[in-house]
DNA sequence: GATGAATGAGGATTCATTCAT
DNA sequence: TATGAATGAATCCTCATTCAT
């Protein structure tokens, strides 16, 4: 994803400030490029083509410019999570769907640092508040379950087990395929999403 | 695991300076309490009692003290997780006993970094080197994998996907045990690892 | 020379920032007073009446401020040593005025650095550039060289040689009067004047 | 010049432990090589095959050390300028003789610290106590120019601006020739020995 | 609101010196 | 006497944050 389409999805997302989304556009690509060892407030601005100071009227300081950066790609994630998913597609395509979504998210590299775990060693929020966000954006992953849960498809376990078991390894084979070795081709990764859909479904 | 067992672990692991051992204990235990962005060289040497500038004659620099800590903690899972397992238990069973190796290692916060992914962002030795060791150590995990696909009880697709379709759901589950909420019985613990199986054998 | 007339000369030389040449100031004065050996960032910084990471606006890195310190003194000692000096006055003039100009530029420590060589154990640019910069900068010396050369005045040797065997013992009788013992009043300073003038003329 | 002859050169000067020798040469070494900003004493320990605590035990410090390896060169210096020198020989052949001696001497990197002026910068001993030490060594030179002064032959100057007008401008030559450009055939030599000749003599 | 120069505490690393062995 | 591991103050440099314009 590039930086302009970023900018379009924080947009569409909210209403925002055109100076604040450029801040937090240009803080995730370099975060993306860096890592938080390389990110420093001067970067952000000259990239953002603003002055530093400006960034202070937006943010408290670097921490809180980057938990609203988590908040906004995990928003985004959510959103992207269920594209081209309706209630009314069977549950196995909806999974799929939904399966492939996170894998290419992962591959393209749209959200690297949520999905790579970037963000947990920040000096962050307090974990409650960031589970009760993380439950509100990701409804249609919720009624899914809830949906094969209640017809007798899927075992009798906690959604968010059940999203670890099954949903989530989508990202961690995506994040071992960039980070180094693993291959997979087409086929492969039919027979993997089908493995992982075996992981939560009654025999 | 406190400091004292983690010195006790090394020791038994190889043969080493006893100062060189400090200074790993107490990277490790400042990089899980504070992260690596809150740790600084001043704070290891506090932590381990030693002088600044004592560090650097074990270590060449902040990233070699990284990475020697990484291969030790790694070394460390490899034979964790094998505790307790002969390769004449039933496959079933032997997978069961790495499963919650892993998951109570997690649990104590015996390896937190390598775990929690914690290690992924350093400015680090190349992703081949890492993954030449990490194959190295896990043989008892790929014996497992092997034995079962050559009497078709798993699927046949490669090791490493299968261990993150199934193994290492137990470090996920239980990180989100210690991050937040997510709170596990018994009983859902048996049936989870059920589900993880059901993930990598054949139905 | 004190540090205000430092400051003036920079400042009518070239258009500068008023802190950079109050860096380059300091440099200078701390320089002549504790050689390379005790010269530190914060030193200069504190003299310089400014914070330690402002010199970094300035200048790349301490070679960086340490060589731009070398061409602003270069610049100063090529004007100084043909002040006084025009093209028609007759050659052994425009020698002697020279010659003690930069006797007394040396005397005064107007420019210590250069004159007592302390620049030639810098990490430094390449040794081309420096001759480059040098040789643009002393025309009106090349010039009197050239023009005793063609009315057979002087020996037809090297400029650069001649410099040494005549205008260059200046600093060196200056800087060993300085250092200690040597005292050397107006009659003798003439003689040696016409000493060095003897090196270079035929006879 | 290489480090076995360095040893030789302090043992026959002087009777001095063995330790200590190895300890100067090495020092000498280090010195031309890395200047003084890159010496550090674990390299001199290093180099001359002691620990580092032995170092203290024949050097109060640092600045010790460099100064009596100053004292060492100085004395090579001044045994080496008269090499080949008698007093019945003609004054013109006797200057001409220790010109070229200090000329080869700079050349070789014989005694790169002290010629190059690298020791002017130490934090030092009185500059009287270094002239008395300097006077002391180079009887020769002193009786050639109050021998040529006694003839009428020389211009009636103090010997130590004597030696400035004409012997070390050897050093200030040879010095150029190694740090850049200047390139000086035989030719030229003698032409140039002859010029600072003619600097000192009566016409 | 916006700027960006200035700040100075804090970072990793080096190295002269000491001292228990 | 000799060692060399250990020390910790001092080095250069970075960067989050502020504030006068």
């Amino acid at each position: 994803m590039n930086e302009r389409s970023f900018i379009a999805r924080l947009n569409i997302i909210t209403t925002m400030n055109e100076k604040k989304t450029r801040i937090l556009a240009a803080t995730e690509k370099l975060l993306a490029e860096f890592g938080f060892h390389g990110l420093s407030m001067q970067m952000v601005a000259k990239e953002a083509n603003v002055a530093a100071g400006t960034i202070y009227r937006y943010f408290n300081d670097k921490d809180d410019l980057l938990n609203q950066l988590h908040d906004h790609i995990l928003s985004y994630i959510a959103a992207q999570i269920s594209h081209g998913v309706v209630d009314t597609m069977p549950i196995k395509q909806r999974y799929r769907t939904m399966w492939l979504n996170l894998w290419h998210m992962t591959l393209n590299g749209d959200a690297p640092l949520i999905i790579r775990g970037q963000f947990q060693n920040l000096p962050c929020r307090s974990k409650q508040e960031r589970k009760h966000l993380s439950q509100k954006l990701f409804s249609s992953v919720a009624t899914m379950f809830n949906e094969g849960k209640a017809c007798g498809l899927f075992k009798n376990i906690d959604n968010e087990v059940l999203s670890i078991l099954s949903l989530e390894t989508s990202c961690n084979l995506a994040r071992r395929q960039i980070n180094g070795g693993l291959q997979i081709n087409d086929d492969e990764l039919e027979a993997v999403i089908n493995a992982s859909w075996d992981a939560i479904i009654l025999h």
